[in-house]
DNA sequence: CGTGCCCCCTGTCAGC
DNA sequence: TGCTGACAGGGGGCAC
């Protein structure tokens, strides 16, 4: 489930402990995880040194410094249960399950990529084809230029469901199936409804809803239903807050109308019937 | 180009 | 108890 709150949440915690620190070694378990070759993957890592850890969209991006190569940048997407775990040498506590990738760096700690489906994938680029792929996906819903207008004008041109457009990374970054349930619940608008019915003063709730829940997320680090850890491997605790996402038949915290689930694109939706009228509002 | 469908892989859970 | 099928946070590719 690593939507853009846990990415944040894990680059957050790798950006306070790496940075500055040199790739010692890579040990690569799972080379499905890799689009590259294991041994073009590892040395394009070794010997580099980390200058710091961000996040576009879904992915954990650690920018890379080499002297004698050109520089990279580490693109890490966590799929449906890849986990960034930091690890300190000689740290006791449960290893990791299914150890993916492991970077070990100069001086003893190791950062392990973690993940038992392997949906996830880790990609280093230069920064022209980190450029290229940026330009692929849509705004950052948490940037001050994401505007209200700006998502309005945007979602008149498509009829798909704005549960739908809402996950489609082309469209906005990082919105994943949960929060996109949780915003439209809180903005009151239906999840099957066509992106072009979303009048002006619907988006507008929808873009408030959408940042207020993406920002109380990660003040919550995140939400884990299962798989999802910080780097530090702590739980995060949103899921405490949803309201719909997962919740089918349970009252509405609004209303105390059931809520419901429909399926749209093969993810199951979440809603009030009563909150979020199929009629555009 | 936009859209919907299938698949990647493993783990868990409901139902029989 | 044990088996089977459905389902799960994501995203890429393909057909229409």
């Amino acid at each position: 489930m690593p939507e853009l709150a846990e990415a944040e949440t894990i680059a957050r915690g790798l950006q306070s402990r790496l940075p500055g620190r040199e790739v010692d070694s890579v040990e690569v378990v799972r080379s499905d995880l890799l689009d590259a070759a294991p041994s073009e993957f590892s040395s394009s890592l070794e010997g580099a040194r980390i200058v710091e850890v961000g996040r576009r969209g879904k992915n954990v991006v650690v920018t890379l410094n080499d002297r004698t190569r050109q520089p990279g940048l580490l693109v890490v997407n966590l799929g449906m249960s890849g986990r960034l775990l930091f690890r300190e040498s000689g740290e006791s506590g449960p290893p990791p399950s299914h150890p993916g990738v492991l970077i070990h760096l100069c001086g003893g700690d190791t950062v392990v990529y973690d993940d038992p489906r392997r949906f996830g994938r880790l990609r280093i680029l230069d920064q022209e084809d980190y450029d290229r792929w940026s330009d692929t996906l849509g705004p950052e819903p948490l940037a001050a230029a994401f505007s209200a207008a700006q998502l309005t004008e945007a979602l008149a041109g498509s009829r798909t469901p704005i549960r739908s457009w809402l996950l489609d990374q082309r469209r906005v970054a990082g919105v994943g199936n949960i929060y996109a349930n949780e915003a439209l619940h809180r903005a009151g608008i239906h999840p099957a409804l066509p992106a072009s019915s979303i009048a002006p003063v619907a988006a507008a709730r929808l873009h408030r809803n959408l940042r207020r829940v993406l920002r109380d997320a990660i003040a919550a680090q995140g939400t884990t239903l299962r798989d999802y850890r910080t780097a530090q491997g702590w739980e995060g605790s949103y899921g405490r807050e949803l309201r719909v996402y997962g919740k089918e038949g349970e009252p509405c915290p609004g209303c105390g109308t059931a809520l419901e689930r429909l399926v749209l694109s093969n993810r199951s939706a979440f809603f009030c019937p009563a909150c979020q009228p199929r009629e555009p509002s």
